[in-house]
RNA sequence: GGCGAAGUAGCUCAGCUGGCUAGAGCACACGGUUCAUACCCGUGGUGUCGAGGGUUCAAGUCCCCCCUUCGCUACCA
């Protein structure tokens, strides 16, 4: 019989940095399931892989005056390295800058432009800056950008756009008609409810502004933006031809039976590739999982996100030092939670790795190794005399594989895992209840010593096997220390596989040694010192990472997270058009002095300041409250923007803008002037 | 502000369409046991099931309102 195709994906990496234990977790859990379907039967396909261009590693590769894709090759290097660590079993790890994937997104850009989907932007005066986005003249409100209610300009940087509005229909009817393609379901209700009901604007989907990416073929001052050439890596790397002549391994896999990714680009991943996909007539993928991040557990017992500079990075390769592959592969396969976000800790770890790892599973196969070798010279039979109380055992792991399978289906596989120790747990529970230290000072009992024996280490065959998916070293060292074959999942179903009169090995190896909790501290400590030096040297070197916003959003792949670490000592922006002294003298900047402030209570993020400015007060708005606290503004000197038209935000009037600057992590600092000065001094 | 989720034992969480004395794992305490990695087995919680109302013979489970936390989104003039 044929093997029935399953096609699984993570997200692929970006290559901007090492990937930290979070990011490693989706190829983990990809892993997992892949081999669980392969164990199931089906002829898996596993793509990974990483996502290579953009402003960000065009920036990163100048600074170390090497090429980007030296850089690039260097990272995709590393985080494959780890993948590879962390027996990730994917059947290809795609690149963005290979040259197949390149040539087919220049082929599906032009596809999609010569049906009219993807158009040249030629909105001129409709281009707002700050949002960097194009607006149609309806979509403007009162003139403004609608996203941020500023002026729109006239823009210098033509783009192309794809008629995302086209396809929203048909993508609601999709998504209303299939409950299972967004998972998990509540994130369903926020990609309706923000963005699809409310109508989907055009995306910018070509960028003139860098030159790191995949030139567009017809038009080549344009790259293609990150949207069209990573999301296409699902469909390139299995051997999609936008001209029709696809390879048979296209037909076979797609539509792909899971997307696996990060929660936080499941936007682009329900809505702009399936509309993509729709372009391109060719089928959605079957199932969309949005995971949960795994977030560092801070001092007060929060959870925050890793960052080098709090010297709380973990990456999977120091804890695989320390505690090995399998325990991390556990700890962040049954530690995280179905929709919430879990979090990790050296110390977690250690608990987790000493109660499960050590005590229940370690010791449970090391104690009967041992009574084998004590009892029988390490010889295993079944001498047939069965008692009531084999009943309970043989139950639970007969039943395993079928309530692991059950949870699977929902992949859930923090709860499959749960089910395997379950019986690992009924093993050690056998034991007591079986006494085989009792049995073996009875001569006449020795039959019923081989019995009990075998059914333990048949229990443990099974469990074992049914581990492989999660932490296949660890199946394998169970099984070559019981000299026990491997089997298939419908020979867990029932019990006595192992085969009788086996001798067990002599020498049994610790699985799972216990941890010292002093120890793992202070190799925690030694590794945050580590890190918080090297972020330090980094900075000190100047390493500049970009604040530029496109690859900020653009990536949104798994290795996203590491970019908040660095900090730079340097910003480069993009620049903006030249102005003549006309345009500047239209400004009007001033000191200004606050003499009152209050929260403005139905937003969030909004301080409302009374700004005395020479002999009149005007009431200025802004978007600091996360900064400065409305008592701490009274008294300062500012620098205000007067003349700006007056807007209504929250309901709140504002007469002008108070300037601040801002780092790439988007931390705000108000502009004082540097010696005292009046209010209402002219800044010019 | 809009939409959504969640508030259950010290911690992490299960509890579907309402129904017998509210559960699991971890941690902790005590008891048992000794084959084993000071391990395993057993026992132990008077938890106001966020607060307050309501429906019902019966509510953690349904309805209303409030509080808190979180997510997405908008507001960063």
């Amino acid at each position: 019989m044929e093997k029935k195709p399953y096609y699984i994906t993570t997200a692929i990496a970006y290559t901007s940095g090492k990937p930290h234990i979070g990011n490693t977790y989706e190829a983990v859990l990809a892993d997992s399931i892949a081999r669980y379907k392969r164990l199931e039967g089906y002829d898996v396909y596993f793509q990974t892989g990483t996502d290579e261009h953009g402003q960000k590693i065009e920036q990163k590769a100048a600074e170390q005056n090497i090429t980007p894709k030296a850089f690039v090759d260097g990272v995709a290097g590393e985080i494959r390295t780890i993948w590879d660590r962390m027996n990730t079993s994917y059947d290809k790890f795609i690149r963005t800058t290979d040259t197949d994937h390149e040539r087919q997104v220049q082929k599906i850009f032009k596809k999609l432009y010569d049906k009219g989907d993807i158009y040249k932007g030629s909105y001129e005066g409709l281009y707002c800056t700050p949002c960097e986005s194009f607006w149609t003249e309806s979509q403007l409100v009162d003139g403004k950008c609608p996203d941020c209610g500023r002026e729109v300009k006239p823009a210098k940087e033509e783009a192309y756009f794809f008629r995302m509005s086209k396809y929203a229909d048909r993508l609601i009817e999709h998504i209303n008609t299939h409950p299972e393609f967004i998972q998990p379901v509540s994130r369903k209700n926020e990609m309706m409810n923000n963005f699809l009901l409310p109508g989907l604007q055009d995306l910018c989907v070509s960028r003139t502004s860098f030159k790191w990416g995949i030139p567009v073929n017809f038009d080549d001052r344009h790259v293609i933006y990150v949207w069209i050439d990573a999301l296409s890596n699902y469909i390139t790397g299995i051997g999609y031809d936008a001209d029709g002549a696809s390879a048979e391994q296209f037909g076979k896999f797609w539509p792909a039976d899971l997307h696996l990714i990060g929660k936080d680009i499941l936007r682009f991943h329900t809505i702009y590739w399936p509309i993509m996909l729709m372009a391109l007539d060719v089928p959605l993928p079957k199932q969309i999982f949005g995971h949960p991040w795994l977030l560092r557990t801070d001092e007060s017992g929060g959870s925050v996100k890793m960052s080098k500079s709090r010297g709380n990075v973990l990456y999977a390769d120091d804890l695989a030092d320390l505690f090995g592959v399998d325990a991390v592969r556990y700890f962040v396969l049954h530690e995280m939670p179905f929709d919430n976000d879990g979090a990790v800790s050296w110390e977690l770890m250690a608990e987790r790795i000493n109660s499960d790892l050590a005590n229940t599973l370690g010791n449970l196969v090391n104690r009967t190794i041992s009574m084998s070798n004590k009892y029988f010279g390490g010889v295993v039979e079944d001498a047939g005399i069965s008692e009531e109380v084999d009943a309970g055992l043989k139950a639970v792991a007969a039943g395993t594989a079928d309530r692991v399978a059950e949870k699977m289906k929902e992949l859930r596989v923090a709860d499959a895992i749960t089910e395997i120790f379950t019986l690992f747990k009924r093993c050690n529970k056998y034991i007591d209840e079986t006494m085989p230290w009792a049995l073996a000072k009875d001569e006449a009992k020795q039959g019923r010593l081989k019995t009990v024996l075998y059914n333990l280490v048949e229990g443990i065959s099974i469990g074992a096997a049914l581990l492989e998916p999660f932490m296949p070293e660890t199946t394998e060292k169970i099984l070559a220390q019981l000299h026990a074959e491997k089997r298939g999942l419908s020979e867990c179903r029932s019990f006595g596989g192992y085969v009788s009169g086996t001798k067990v090995t002599d020498a049994p190896e610790i699985l799972f040694a216990r941890l010292d909790m002093k120890e793992v501290q202070e190799k925690a400590v030694k590794v945050a010192e580590a890190q918080k030096a090297e972020a330090a040297a980094e900075e000190a070197k100047g390493t500049a990472a970009s604040g530029d916003g496109a690859a900020k959003a653009g990536a949104g792949t798994a290795a996203d997270g590491a970019a908040d670490a660095d900090s730079p000592s340097v910003i480069d922006l993009a620049p903006k058009p030249e102005i003549t002294y006309d345009d500047f003298a239209k400004l009007q900047f001033q000191v200004g002095e606050i003499i009152a402030c209050e929260e403005v209570k139905k937003s969030k993020k909004l301080l409302c300041s009374q700004v005395k400015i020479g002999s009149q007060v005007k009431q200025i708005v802004s978007g600091i409250k996360a900064h400065y606290s409305a008592q701490e503004m009274v008294g300062k000197k500012v620098m205000v923007l007067v003349n700006l038209k007056p807007a209504t935000l929250a309901g709140v009037l504002s007469e002008g803008m108070l300037l601040c600057a801002e780092d790439e992590n988007g931390k705000l600092a108000l502009m004082t002037p540097e010696k005292p000065m009046p209010a209402g001094a002219e800044i010019c």
